[in-house]
DNA sequence: TTGCTCCTCACGTCACGTGAGGTGGC
DNA sequence: TTGCTCCTCACGTCACGTGAGGTGGC
């Protein structure tokens, strides 16, 4: 970065970040207005939304843990808070912090980590077992239909 | 069936029929409105509704599809259109039909399983990557937990 | 300058939740 | 007869979809 760099504006705008993220525009700004998403960097009002590869990470990460383990977007608030401890902790800003508070905030988000991980085994439970019916039921048919002959 | 035998009412109600397929009597009204569940043999208006363990199964058949594979009410009814042959079948009010009928009955019903199936697997697929990047995210904070030495 | 995408209301929709007021069966 | 559950409206809510009318950036 040189100094006479202009603070230059960076991302891309909703609509690419949206198709990049597998939504829609609309559901990117309805996040944000219920706060699920930050407010993007201090926009004027009226001004366009910019999104970086981290906050487009963000949103496809939401979309899954809804889509694949039914969360509501209350719910997600509560991963979100463990998802800014994560933030803090890679950008270093609690270097200084103590060794408690670092404690507190890896404990807190593992706990978090375990509780998805708890889901994801669940699901993938109901989902074996609904395979099962199905391919019993793939299986029924087809012998019946070998019972007809062909065509 | 003794020939004394009076057309006994036969099922649960509403609310018990919820509680066993894991849902609310609401829901089950909505369905029957919208028509994915047939409205209860014959009821009279202002009727109670009355659930068979069968009726009972296809709820919960309908739930599960729609919060493991994410379908909507309206693909719903496109199963069970599939599921309506399936009956018919089963119950054989088609014994009597050509075996050209049955054939193309028992296409359209494994057409429709292997469409599940091939969801079921995409899904499988999905949530085996969420559970990777979880995995780790975990190895990650354990290790820093590590690091910070115990309690 | 012309398109295209973006902006903010604001009403519509899907899948129910939640009373309000009344009726039915063990 | 007393509870309890059921009934039918009907309005509320969650998570967006979908224009309506206007402004901004390559």
């Amino acid at each position: 970065v040189t100094p006479q760099a202009a603070p230059a504006k960076e991302g891309v705008r909703i609509g690419s970040a949206a198709k990049q993220a597998g939504t829609t525009a609309r559901t990117i700004r309805y996040y944000e207005e219920i706060g699920l998403l930050p407010s993007s960097n201090g926009r004027a009002g009226g001004a366009h939304r910019l999104y970086t590869e981290d906050d487009i990470e963000r949103v496809r990460e939401l979309l899954r843990l809804k889509n694949l383990l039914g969360l509501s977007l209350d719910e997600l608030k509560t991963v979100i808070e463990a998802e800014n401890a994560r933030e803090h902790l890679k950008a270093r800003f609690l270097s200084d912090a103590s060794d408690e508070e670092k404690r507190a905030i890896l404990d807190k988000l593992l706990e978090n980590v375990d509780h998805q991980l708890a889901l994801v085994n669940r699901r993938r439970k109901d989902l074996d077992e609904l395979e099962a019916d199905l391919t019993t039921r793939r299986r029924r048919a087809m012998r019946r239909r070998r019972e007809l002959g062909d065509q």
